[in-house]
RNA sequence: GCCCGGGUGGCGGAACUGGUAGACGCGUCGGACUCAAAAUCCGAUUCUGGUGACAGAGUGCGAGUUCGAGUCUCGCCCCGGGCACCA
């Protein structure tokens, strides 16, 4: 063998002995299956580090599971539609077609050198007619069975450029090219039902043991089932011509006594039949409308209202209520009205105080007075005050007892809610996947039949500006309606691109099948490993779930979830920061696998941190990394300089020594890459063993030697997910032949693992003292009494009582004095 | 504002179920090899005191539970992710 570590040379011929094997190509078969899925990347150019870290994690999981006898399939593909091509479209001159298969071919060929185990026969890109044809006949399916439907909703709109904007072009509330302020405007768009599988998408969260804990939450947050109670509020009088009563919805209706003021979204349609008649309300509405959509800007500015003439009537109390029109209460959300009681809710305190409102405590704290409202609102529940015949009961008595009351009276429904909202699916954009639907003056809209489909976008189009080219292509919008025949209008919106992400892990089952999916998904699904940005954790595997359901639902799949676990993954940093082109700070990796090879960069990623916390970037690291495998490669020419033998299979004394570290080893990196992801551990033990071999006097007696050999076949297989190339041409210098990646995964000899003594820590009143060894079998008595006889123990406890020993068998000793 | 994470030496991180804080790597310092340098190898490296054995302090801040807390509880501070049209 080469006495040197040439990456380059070793980089390239491992990869064409892949090739060469079709090594990744897999298909059903008797074996047990696994799915490894890394999230597809959007084609933005070249990759960053975030994707070598990303799909490092997956092959690692992918290449290991392929080492313990699974049918492993991992494939790739790319989420081809978005924003960024028509960006570059404007800037560049260049049709977001052309830019996004051109950055394609890049980042496929830069995938291609980090040596990762695709089946590239399944490669799919999601800006392919024949990939998107399928989620535009979901969406016509749908439609047949009243899932999505079509409704008002708002978006920011930018008066100058005349165009619609995403929350990320709104900056500081004003259009990032034009810096115009943008304004919200309710356009027509399609949306998806997704509300109505709110509980199960809810409910089976539990069924997902491999997902991590802070994701479910955030999910079931985000879903937010709570149960109150939608309550009318009479108006006091019809002066505004609307005899309809206010109905909120809380879920404090024990609170309701505590009610002093009523709050309106500015687009409530009492606030807009008052601002009729109310020019200066018609100018709070305006600028209630300023400063786009985007939730966070919504609830982070100051709290405004408006005070109209009308009142409403308290349902408890007859008493007359304030109605203020309020910028911090959204027409979006249940009801756009809320009964606001400022001694038991945060917000409602605030805007009490700043427009000098009454607040009432009705909840008692621990001690049975009124809660405190003096500096903040009380917002514990307890039991109930100043509300009359409800004084003295608790949450649950009280709830029911006004629920009760309210339902006798008409004026109030028991109600679960969802802070869940339907999925807005239209976009005002060019370059996404047309939706299937035809406008006929005559029919309405009338979803694109089977046979016609798919309504291919024109795909040599320039975004020569702000707004969408289709609108303005009669041969793409022009059309007969296909119920009646007449003269009818293309839909010139597109498709959010999460529709295509919704779906691709299904697809990939099945890349060329003649229907959305076939019965390979049956074998293949669910993913058992999905790896991807913790950013995800919310929006995009809350789609995915939902599609996964769908797509049960027409009879196309089967299993109920699509990704069994999920490894969420942590940023990139450099300097504490994201990396990112503005701040200047990215480390291009194509430059770091030309200067230390593929292996390097990924020994590096994953020895770095834990795969789901953020990365600090360190060119010092990688040196390192680089170093060690220099190092291992030394290793491994002395070793077989000095003779390739059979592995040990039992050892003694100083060899027996070294071979029980490699199975403690063993055991433990098994356990790290298996079960517990973390690859930066499992290295740290492989380093140490390495380290530990290269110790070994040289040239080694035979069982030395033997043990040596049976070692260093073990570090070969056990980093083979990490460092495949180096690995390969490592695993035939010892004398083995095939592929390294259908070597099997080194298990632990048990009878290796046995130790005869123990060394425990010796703590007087917790502090450590000293050690002891003692056998593996001693008693707690031995034990206690070698830990009395040590002399560093017997000056600390000198002169006191010995009042408690404590013995954690193989741990530890504490003696209390 | 709301939801979810994170904070440990000079740096990245380890400590998995409440039981030796700092594994492994980087950096730094010292040594070997060399005419010299690079590379490589060996040793030291949380801080303070001490020649030393050892002692004291120490895991963002402040309380608490426990024989024992980086780990659990409560209250703060700071950083990151998400907030429905970035993907």
């Amino acid at each position: 063998m080469d006495r040197s570590y040439r990456f380059a040379d070793i980089e390239v011929d491992v990869q064409q002995r892949w090739i060469d094997a079709d090594a990744f190509r897999v298909a059903r078969d008797e074996r047990e299956k696994f799915y490894c899925l890394s999230m597809f990347p959007y084609p933005s150019g070249k990759l960053h580090m975030g994707h070598v870290r990303n799909y490092t994690i997956g092959d690692v999981i992918a290449r290991y599971q392929r080492m313990c006898g699974k049918n492993v399939l991992q494939p790739m593909g790319w989420d081809a539609f978005g924003l960024p091509a028509e960006n570059a479209a404007i800037k560049n001159g260049v049709p977001p077609a052309k830019w996004t298969r051109e950055n394609i071919a890049a980042m496929r060929a830069q995938l291609k050198q980090l040596g990762f185990a695709y089946d590239w026969s399944r490669e799919i890109a999601t800006c392919d007619a024949a990939y998107y044809r399928w989620e535009q006949w979901l969406f016509t399916k749908l439609f047949e069975k009243g899932l999505v439907y079509r409704r008002e909703s708002v978006v920011n709109w930018d008066p100058v450029d005349q165009t619609v904007l995403a929350n990320e072009q709104v900056v500081d509330g004003r259009g990032w090219r034009s810096g115009a302020i943008v304004e919200q405007r309710a356009i027509p768009q399609w949306f998806a039902r997704i509300t109505d599988y709110a509980d199960e998408l809810l409910d089976d969260l539990d069924k997902l043991d491999g997902w991590p804990d802070a994701v479910k939450t955030m999910q079931a947050n985000w879903i937010g089932r709570s149960t109150g109670l939608e309550i009318d509020f009479a108006l006091a009088d019809s002066t505004a011509g609307q005899d309809e009563p206010l109905t909120v919805y809380t879920t404090r209706p024990d609170t309701l006594h505590g009610a002093t003021y009523m709050a309106l979204a500015a687009d409530h349609p009492l606030v807009a039949a008052a601002a009729d008649t109310d020019a200066e309300l018609a100018a709070f509405v305006e600028e209630c409308r300023a400063g786009g959509t985007a939730e966070a800007g919504l609830e982070t500015r100051d709290k405004k209202g408006y005070r109209l003439s009308v009142e409403a009537i308290h349902p408890l109390s007859g008493e007359k209520l304030p109605i203020f029109a309020a910028n911090f209460v959204l027409m979006g959300y249940g009801t756009g009205a809320v009964m606001s009681v400022p001694a038991h809710d945060q917000r409602d305190w605030e805007f009490a105080k700043a427009y000098d409102l009454p607040i009432v405590s009705v909840i008692a704290d621990d001690s049975g007075a009124p809660g405190d409202v003096g500096e903040s609102a009380f917002v514990d529940k307890g039991v109930l005050v100043n509300s009359g015949a409800d004084d003295g009961k608790d949450f649950e008595t009280a709830f029911n007892d006004i629920a009760d009351r309210l339902e006798a009276r008409g004026v109030a429904r028991r109600k679960t809610q969802y802070r869940l909202r339907d999925w807005g699916l239209s976009r005002q954009r060019y370059w996404g996947a047309p939706i299937p639907i035809i406008h006929c003056d005559d029919c309405g809209p009338v979803p694109v039949p089977e046979a016609d489909l798919p309504v291919v976008l024109p795909e040599d189009v320039t975004p020569e500006g702000a707004g969408s080219p289709l609108p303005n292509m009669p041969e793409f919008v022009n059309c007969d309606c296909p119920t009646c025949g007449k003269a009818a209008k293309r839909e010139t919106d597109t498709f959010d691109t999460f529709m295509e992400s919704s779906w691709y892990f299904a697809r990939f089952t099945c890349p060329d099948a003649d229907s959305m999916i076939d019965d390979r998904a049956h074998y293949w699904m669910p993913v058992d490993q999905y790896v991807g940005g913790v950013e995800h954790a919310i929006l995009h595997l809350l789609y995915a779930r939902f599609f996964q359901k769908l797509m049960r639902d027409v009879g196309l799949a089967k299993a109920d979830e699509p990704f069994a676990a999920l490894l969420t993954q942590g940023m990139v940093l450099k300097d504490g920061a994201k990396m990112s082109k503005s701040k200047g700070n990215t480390v291009d990796p194509q430059a770091l696998i030309e200067r230390y090879g593929a292996d390097t960069v990924r020994l590096f990623s994953m020895f770095a941190a834990p795969p789901d916390q953020s990365l600090e970037w360190s060119d010092a690291g990688v040196e390192g990394a680089h170093r060690f495998l220099h190092r291992l490669w030394r290793l491994v020419v002395t070793h077989v300089e000095a003779g390739v033998v059979a592995p040990a299979t039992r050892a003694q004394g100083e060899a027996g020594e070294l071979r029980r570290k490699l199975h403690e080893t063993i055991a433990k990196v098994g356990d790290d890459v298996g079960r517990r992801h973390t690859f930066n551990t499992a290295v740290a033990a492989i380093m140490e063993l390495a380290n530990a071999l290269g110790r070994v006097a040289n040239p080694p007696a035979a069982a030395m030697q033997a043990v040596r050999q049976e070692a260093l076949e073990a570090i070969v297989r056990m980093l083979a997910p990490i460092t495949p190339h180096a690995g390969d041409v490592l695993w035939r210098a010892l004398g083995r032949d095939g592929l390294l990646m259908d070597a099997a995964w080194p298990r632990p000899d048990e009878a290796a693992l046995v130790r005869d003594t123990l060394t425990l820590v010796v703590q007087v009143n917790g502090k450590v003292r000293a050690r002891i060894d003692v056998p593996a079998d001693a008693d707690r008595d031995t034990v206690a009494e070698t830990a009395l006889a040590e002399p560093n123990v017997v000056r600390h406890i000198e002169g006191k009582d010995l009042r408690k020993t404590i013995v954690v068998p193989g741990k530890l000793v504490n003696l209390v004095v």
